[in-house]
DNA sequence: GCGACCAAAAGTGTATACAATTTTTGCGAA
DNA sequence: TTCGCAAAAATTGTATACACTTTTGGTCGC
């Protein structure tokens, strides 16, 4: 889903690294060892850290001078920029999807909020946070807007780590509902309606987060094994 | 420019290359030669590379695999798309803007159409485009938004790269005039009317690029002198 | 026992070496 | 001349070397 033009061991670095992080194999705070990963993946440093740079620039960790990458560690103050600039992508990109649905679009997502029920239903937790991810990302490519897509695909990357910092309970079962409410209203073309549902649930998965709390950051985690 | 030995001078050689790119100074298709750029900036090709990446990621150029890294020239498909993504975005951004409008705010966008104005006056061409853009991103920033302001920054810096390919003439002279309508309907509290003058303030601007046509890469742009 | 200090170990930052690939060049044949 | 093709040069992709910084671990003085 991600497109680094790049060369493709980097590339394969960088996917894994991110799937590990996004799915909470690896945890904010933990130190990731140039030579620990270069070793683990069978290459060099240097492609390692040719990922990690890609890595930060996704804002996925941050880098400290001399002293290593961290998988990162969202501020709440950060958290909250980021769900601000979802709504207002989000909030504008579903007028447009309004606008300009057709049965075919429609269709796709009908099929695609049935797989995050089907997700939800078999208990898959690191699939169902995937597909309710995508569901967004999936709006923006069906309007055709690869750079669209590509903006929330990243940005949902760095709630998936915030969600993971800050959340207090699995709250977020109702998302493939609410999904299914916006499509509905969308299938209406009721502008208004879908927008407000989308702010609604935008809005419900941010509230779902204890944005005040100091969080502790658990390192050493061996995962990506 | 040689010499900062800290782990930044990766990011001087970003911005180099960035400013030299969007001030049209290295052409699009001009191609980026790593020991060339290594001997200019007087490094090695390790850091080169790693600002090349960066630069990847940016879309600003585009690396083919053993060929090398070339000034990016994005298709006219592309370039639509940014504008839609554009326009999503700064929508919702001035919405919320005349929502959380405030004496400071609006004074600080008005020094800045002033600034824009003085530098269309004085006919600095390079000055008057960069604080065109700066007002999209300076807006985002007012809101506190950091990563909102980020995201608009990486978007304008490909547009500066689009209307360099595809502008037909400089009409974007009346930018600022447009900015400043934006800014009267805003600190007029008229949500409605900023947000429509917005839209087509966007859509002027890309109407002003011709998107039909094909464009030739004219290559071996010796700038960055 | 506790903290300061110093040496060893580990880790990062940059340069360089080398293999693999692409581009250029030179030359011979149609 | 021009086309094709092979050798040479240039360029990229990856690994390694080395300097410098941070971390670690232990010893000494208190």
């Amino acid at each position: 889903m991600t497109l680094t033009s790049d060369n493709s061991t980097t590339r394969v670095i960088v996917d894994a690294l991110t799937k590990a992080i996004v799915e909470h194999r690896l945890h904010p705070g933990t130190k990731l060892a140039e030579q620990k990963l270069a070793d683990h993946f069978g290459v060099s440093r240097t492609l390692v850290r040719q990922a990690l740079f890609q890595l930060a620039q996704k804002k996925l960790i941050r880098m400290e001078p001399a002293r290593g990458a961290f998988v990162a560690t969202p501020s709440s103050d950060e958290a909250r920029q980021v769900f601000a600039a979802r709504r207002m992508i989000e909030l504008e990109m579903t007028r447009t999807f309004v606008r300009e649905i057709t049965p075919a679009r429609l269709k796709a997502l009908k099929e695609h909020v049935a797989q995050e029920r089907a997700a939800v239903e078999r208990g898959d937790v690191p699939g169902r946070t995937e597909l309710l991810g995508d569901f967004h990302v999936y709006m923006a490519e069906l309007l055709g807007n690869q750079v669209l897509s590509q903006l929330l695909n990243e940005l949902i990357s760095r709630c998936a780590l915030i969600t993971l910092m800050y959340q207090t309970s699995r709250a977020a079962e109702h998302s493939a509902d609410e999904h299914a409410d916006i499509l509905k209203a969308m299938a209406a073309k009721d502008e208004a309606l879908a927008v407000r549902l989308m702010d609604e649930h935008l809005r419900h998965v941010e509230s779902n987060l204890t944005l005040d709390r100091k969080v502790p950051s658990n390192d050493i985690a061996m995962a990506l094994t």
